[in-house]
Order: C-alpha cells, then sequence, then structure tokens
RNA sequence: GUUUCCGUAGCUCAGUAGGAUAGAGCGACCGCCUCCUAAGCGGUAGGUCGGGUGUUCGAAUCACCUCGGGAACACCA
C-alpha cells in the first residue's frame, strides 16, 4: 500500500485529473498536526478559474472515503490527509520485512550501462586527502545506481602516463637507487621527482631529456617500459592498500596508458571531420562558436594532451560498453576542460554526447593554503585512517573496553568516519580539512549511525530475535509520534535514492541516515523496547528491525560498515 | 578581462522542478544513566537567508543588477 499514491488518486478522481499530474505535488507537511501527506491547490487556480481555498475544499468534499485515511481536510488551499496509523505501521513494516537488504531497490536503471571514472590518482605520487573525495563519490554514486538496477562500471583512469613519467625516469638515474626505491616506494619516488623541479628550474637541458625519454616510452623502449612499469606497480601496490582500507573497488584499472595506441585513430578522425585546425603550430578543435577556448589535442611537438586522451577514452567505453551514462568525478576546477572535450564529442556527430556527465566537487586545502605535493604540504591518505583508527580505540577503550573484535570495530568506525564526513555535505562544497571535524565522532556524523545501527542490534540480540516474534504483529501497538516518525522517514528510503542519482549527490544518502537515526533515537528514547506485555514489544521489536535494515543498507551504498556492536 | 562556482545562526552546513511559523550538528549554557549501549536524549540562547530591484496570490528558492570569496582560461593533468 503506497499511501501517497492513495492520496494522489483520490485527489485524481474527485478533481477529474490523472493521478501523474498529482502526485508530484504531494507534500510531506513539516508538522504532522497538518496530517501526514498534503496537497497544496494553489497550482489549480489558473485551470478552474477560482481561489485556491475554494478549489481545496470543493475537491476535498467529493473525496470518496478510503481506509487509508482516517481524515481528510482542508486548511486553506491546502488538502491535508491523515493516515490510519496502524495500518500505515503496518505497509511500511512488512515491506521491509519482505524484502529486507533489497528494500529500497528499483528497476529503471534494468538494461542500461553507466560507467563511473573515479579515485584516478598519479602514479608516483602520494594518495592524500585529496584524493578521497573522486574516490569515496564515485564508489558511492556505483552503489546508488546499482540500487536503481543499473549494470555498473567503475573505471580508475590512473595517470599514468605523459611526460612526468620521462622526468621521474630523468631523475631516478641521476639521483635514484633500486635499494631505496624499493624500500621507500612512492615517497621516495616524489622525493627525486620534486628534485628534478628544483634542478630544472637551474638547468633546462634536463626537461629535454625528460621528454626525450617519454618519447622513448611512446615508442615502446625496453629500458623505457621496465622502468615505467617498475614505478606503476609499486604506486599500484601502495593504492591498493589505501583502497583495502577505504573498502573501494574498481572494475578496471585502464588509466591514461591504456589509450596510447588508441589516439591515432582519433586523431584522424578529427582531421577527416574537418574539425582539428593548426594554430600556433598546434593542433585544435576551434570552439569560439560555442564560447569556448580551443580544445587541443596535439602540441606542437606532436605529443597528446589531457583531452585528447579523454576524448580516446570515450569512445572506446561507449563501443565496449555502450554506455547509457558516464559520470567523470573530478575537482569543480576541470569543468573548462570537461565543457571543451564534451562539446567536441558532439562536434563529431555523437549524439551521446549528451550522456557524458562531469560530476564535480569542491576543492580540498588545507588551514595553511592549498594542498601541494612538491611543497611537502599534503596530509596521507593512509595517515588519515591511521590517525582515525587510533582515536577510535582510544574512545572503546574508554566507553565499552571489553567489546569483542575492537581492532576491526576501530576501524570500521574510524574510517566510517572519515567516508561520512566527506560524503555528508554537498559535493560542491569546498573542504578546508580540519583533524578537529574529521576526528570529532559526535552528532551529525558516521560513527553516529553506527552507533545508532548497534544500539538497535544489541536491542534485537537481547530480545533474542527470531521468526516467531514477526507473526501475527498488532500495528496498533506502534502509532505513537516517535513511531510514526519513523515510519514516515523509512518509507522515503527509495524516494531517496532515487534523488541521489539523479542529482548525483551521495550527501543525499547520508543526510537521511541521519534522519533515520535521530527518528529512531527518539522513538528508543519514548518507547521502552522490552517490556513485559509481549504484544507491544513484539511490535516495537518489528520498528527496530526495520531500522536495522534501513541504517545497513544505507551505511552500504556509503561504502560503510555496519558493525553489530562498538 | 571572459567564464564559472559559492555566499543561510559564532562555526560547519541542510533546505533551491516557488508554497503552510527558515532546519540540523558543533561550540556555549541548563537538565536526563537503580531502565534496552550517554558515540545518546530533552531544553535555552543565537538568523536583515550578502545587498537591491523585478516576476508572482506567494521568493532563501526564479530573472536582472550589485558587493564579497574561490576557481578555470594553449601546448600539465
Amino acid at each position: 500500500m503506497d499511501f501517497k499514491y492513495e492520496a494522489a488518486a483520490l485527489i485524481a478522481k474527485s478533481a477529474d485529473m490523472s493521478i501523474d499530474e498529482i502526485i508530484g505535488a504531494i507534500e510531506v507537511p513539516a508538522n504532522s498536526d497538518m496530517g501526514d501527506y498534503a496537497f497544496p491547490c494553489f497550482k489549480l487556480a489558473k485551470t478552474f478559474r477560482k481561489a485556491p481555498n475554494v478549489i481545496a475544499s470543493e475537491i476535498c468534499h467529493k473525496i470518496e472515503k478510503s481506509d487509508c485515511f482516517t481524515r481528510i481536510e482542508t486548511v486553506a488551499a491546502y488538502i491535508n490527509f491523515f493516515t490510519d496509523k496502524s495500518m500505515y505501521a503496518k505497509s511500511v513494516l512488512e515491506k521491509i520485512n519482505a524484502e529486507k537488504e533489497h528494500y529500497g531497490e528499483m528497476s529503471i536503471g534494468q538494461g542500461k550501462t553507466v560507467i563511473i571514472d573515479y579515485s584516478s590518482p598519479n602514479i608516483a605520487k602520494p594518495f592524500h586527502v585529496g584524493h578521497l573525495r573522486s574516490t569515496v563519490i564515485g564508489s558511492s554514486l556505483y552503489n546508488i545506481f546499482a540500487k536503481l538496477g543499473y549494470n555498473c562500471v567503475g573505471v580508475n583512469h590512473l595517470g599514468d602516463w605523459g611526460t612526468q613519467f620521462g622526468k621521474l625516469i630523468e631523475a631516478y638515474k641521476l639521483w635514484g637507487t633500486k635499494e631505496d626505491v624499493e624500500e621507500k616506494g612512492i615517497s621516495e619516488l616524489t622525493r627525486i621527482y620534486v628534485k628534478f623541479h628544483e634542478e630544472a628550474e637551474k638547468d633546462d637541458s634536463l626537461n629535454d631529456r625528460a621528454r626525450a625519454w617519454f618519447v622513448k616510452m611512446q615508442n615502446g623502449d625496453e629500458e623505457a617500459i621496465t622502468l615505467w612499469k617498475w614505478f606503476y606497480d609499486i604506486s599500484i601496490k601502495e593504492f591498493e592498500r589505501v583502497y583495502d582500507k577505504l573498502g573501494v573497488k574498481f572494475d578496471y584499472f585502464t588509466g591514461e596508458s591504456f589509450y596510447n595506441d588508441k589516439m591515432d585513430a582519433v586523431v584522424q578522425e578529427l582531421k577527416e571531420k574537418s574539425l582539428l585546425v593548426e594554430s600556433n603550430g598546434a593542433m585544435i578543435v576551434d570552439l569560439e562558436s560555442d564560447t569556448m577556448p580551443p580544445c587541443l589535442i596535439l602540441r606542437t611537438d606532436g605529443g597528446t594532451l589531457y583531452a585528447t586522451r579523454d576524448i580516446t577514452a570515450a569512445l572506446y567505453r561507449k563501443r565496449t560498453f555502450d554506455f547509457d551514462k558516464c559520470l567523470y568525478v573530478t575537482a569543480i576546477d576541470q569543468n573548462l576542460h570537461f565543457a571543451q572535450w564534451f562539446k567536441v564529442i558532439d562536434k563529431m556527430g555523437y549524439e551521446w554526447a549528451k550522456d557524458l556527465v562531469h560530476v564535480p566537487f569542491g576543492l580540498v586545502s588545507l588551514e595553511d593554503g592549498k594542498l601541494s605535493t612538491r611543497k611537502g604540504k599534503v596530509v596521507l591518505m593512509e595517515d588519515l585512517l591511521n590517525e582515525a583508527v587510533k582515536k577510535t580505540t582510544g574512545i572503546i577503550d574508554d566507553k565499552n573496553p571489553d567489546l569483542p573484535n575492537k581492532e576491526t570495530v576501530a576501524k570500521q568506525v574510524g574510517i566510517g568516519a572519515v567516508i561520512f564526513d566527506d560524503l555528508y555535505n554537498g559535493r560542491i562544497k569546498d573542504i578546508v580539512f580540519s583533524w578537529d571535524r574529521m576526528l570529532n565522532f559526535d552528532g551529525e556524523t558516521g560513527p553516529y549511525v553506527q552507533y545508532t545501527h548497534a544500539r538497535a542490534t544489541s536491542v534485537l540480540n537481547k530480545a533474542g530475535y527470531c521468526d516467531k516474534m514477526k507473526e501475527n504483529i498488532d500495528y496498533s501497538m506502534v502509532i505513537d509520534d516517535a513511531s510514526v516518525e519513523v515510519f514516515k522517514i523509512l518509507a522515503l528510503y527509495s524516494d531517496k535514492i532515487l534523488e541521489a542519482a539523479n542529482r548525483y549527490e551521495p550527501s543525499v544518502i547520508a543526510r537521511y541516515l541521519v534522519d533515520v537515526s535521530q527518528a529512531f533515537n527518539k522513538f528508543y528514547h519514548d518507547n521502552m523496547i522490552l517490556t513485559d506485555d509481549v504484544v507491544v514489544r513484539n511490535a516495537r521489536l518489528a520498528v527496530v528491525d526495520a531500522i536495522k535494515i534501513v541504517i545497513k543498507s544505507g551505511l552500504a551504498i556509503l561504502g560503510i560498515d555496519a558493525p553489530e556492536q562498538m
């Protein structure tokens, strides 16, 4: 039973309109004194040529009786519906109990593919807090679209090709040793990379030698490729360690190098379509008629660029996966870049250019300014995660010293806190990294949601909750305000997933989980669950069980574990 | 200069396909564990929704202007 749909159907019949015209306008009033669902009649004023409040009362008069609602009344231009509380409780709880972890899933994405390009760090550079956003936002979008039934393809478009590797090879030849690189990994590669830039300031010939190395790489020179592959493997090993901690997965690690041998054909295609023009020695696609700066395709020396590789990758992905959407989760400062090459795809005559979506997020900076690998001004991802786990361990020792699996829980909670913090606010917001905020576990945080889940689990365990208790539940036992508030929120789950997908905004889910948690904690506070009255007890346990299912499911969407105890 | 993003409580932010008295959390102050996990719950204090004009029955939400902050803008990614 869908109460919102039922309300829309009643209005539609009474006003002689279609349900589709009505249902989008149905609201859930902020204050339950005004009902559980409401329909504002202002918009009908023009069609009916009457005052909104007159329309409201006329429609209201004609509405037929329904078992779903105990009361339907008019307040000014609003028609307010008061649900039959126990029927409402029954419909929400039975649905969740029947669907379990599949509750909230939809099939609108059935047979469609969405590619999500996320994380995509540069090889040979440290994985720092600036990389967290793309990683967790993309990973969460993957889960969100999967809930809608889409076939999701997660791609880590590694920055693993380009002149920077020529620089690295030259730097290694000059100042590096096999032992140091093997022992210290990326930090050693970073050291010699930074040194290269310092030295190149004084001696420009270093840059020439670096470019020469890159040309060798492109031509498959054995020494160059061996070194490159070595740096690549070292980096991937460190990245994998971070991904494991974060619980993030990818279907493909096809980075930029993957497209090295596929770009010639694209350049050729651009030429054939007369889009490529020469400008100051470089080859560009002119976008003046689209009020954008030109898109650079080939450098003066014939080398490819970022845009060349992205265009090539998009064509490859369309051919290989025939996607319905391809999402690029990158920082907002790349806005122009994406707008430019999306336009180039469009100019090439591909109608699917409209399916390419840049999902931008705000910049991360430190309290004293920008993150900078070269200046050593970074907070490493591993340090952050370790610190969060350490802090959590301390809290557990303090609050729940006898907790079993302490280490596992500390990881789940500490890392959950970091992920949740990133996903809680709108992705477009800039973030100033703060240890204090990151390690605060009170209020609207991951640990708060996890704690709520642990509390719910604890009650269920104490009750020895089992299938037998789910039989013959008397839903009239859970019609108090706190319970009804819980049902209203639980009923919104699939709407929220859909909204999160439409807006490419995981924060919709994160905020929803806080709403669920707040509703539960109020319910928990107001209602003694484990009472002697078995009828009341079983009804309340059903509420707790439903909440547990939804919180666990929602946290999973964000990529966060839901410990049973903490 | 052009383009673009942002501006809501002391701080961090929700709320923007226009709708019933602008919401949380943190911080501050005051309460609540002989009762299911106090990483919790309740309460108090705190707001010219940057400013202006317009559209509308109705604007934090839309349009135009303006102020303030960030970012991008040719051979890096």
